[in-house]
DNA sequence: TATTGTTATACTCTATAACTATA
DNA sequence: TATAGTTATAGAGTATAACAATA
């Protein structure tokens, strides 16, 4: 009897099916620009950094080994550079260039874009609603693991 | 002035972020599984096809030389078994196993589990007001590109 | 000839382990 | 000795082009 009622209050697939539908509007957008998508994570990070290649490691979830080929790479299509650190010449920093800069904007600007779209099929009363709930859960999520929410946005909206 | 109440209507960032949390879920739950994203979405598709490898590619929208190395690999895992066709012997088609069923089932439910106890930190009737926008968003969408809603399901949440 | 699937090849992405340079 | 980064190596995943078998 309650089945029909719970899968409204406990929308699983629905959410599921969501988030495959816009990160497939990331994909398709990005690889456009021959970019994929931790190439494209990488810019959103650098958007307003300039970390180390540990940092970088750290902010990408990857193996500091792995972040040498990506940064390798990006360097050689132009879209970053490598900056020797002075204090303590081990290090090195990553920044964007100005071609990786104007590309990462275009990208996250186009990607607003294809989002905005499949939210105007909704009726504004709908896309307010959705507004609310979704920040409410957004923060809900952020506070449960005790998570800056502000310190993640770049990475996951380049 | 109008300024935060436009990023109220248009939820463009909050959306990409939710979509991106619940992406992560499923990324890190499979990855216990020593499953990737491609290797889970073909156990997906396998669940209620047995598809042929030029009909995989199609669903999978990867060359069928992709295909060839994805059902390799599944097949080495013990996951899928090819089994050639009687009617055309050009043809293979490829079905799960047993331990490839159980597992995509397995992960299937860790995942739904997953997406609950985010959705859990909702307010019910914020969970019955997501529900309601999300499952009109993905018909509108659905509309939008004359899909059929339900063929595209189990690719998406696998 | 056309179609199905595989193979050969090349590139991106990833990790582990060993290495170099610096601290 | 410890740390930052790179290199060597291996494997998954992807595409293009050439190929074999079948239709």
């Amino acid at each position: 009897m309650p089945r029909t009622k719970s899968r409204q209050l406990i929308p699983v697939d629905g959410l599921a099916q969501l988030s495959f539908l816009i990160h497939g509007l990331l994909e398709r957008r990005v690889a456009e620009h021959d970019l994929s998508m931790i190439q494209t994570r990488l810019l959103g990070v650098l958007r307003d950094r300039r970390p180390t290649m540990q940092e970088l490691a750290q902010l990408l979830s990857l193996d500091k080994s792995s972040v040498t080929g990506l940064v390798d790479r990006a360097e050689g299509r132009g879209l970053v550079v490598r900056i020797p650190s002075e204090a303590d010449r081990r290090v090195v920093r990553v920044g964007l260039t100005g071609v990786g800069r104007a590309l990462a904007s275009d990208v996250a600007s186009q990607f607003e874009g294809d989002v905005a779209i499949v939210l105007g099929r909704l009726p504004r009363t709908d896309r307010a609603a959705l507004a609310k709930v979704v920040s409410r859960l957004l923060v809900a999520d952020a506070d449960a693991r005790g998570v800056d929410l502000f310190a993640t946005l770049d990475e996951t909206a380049p």
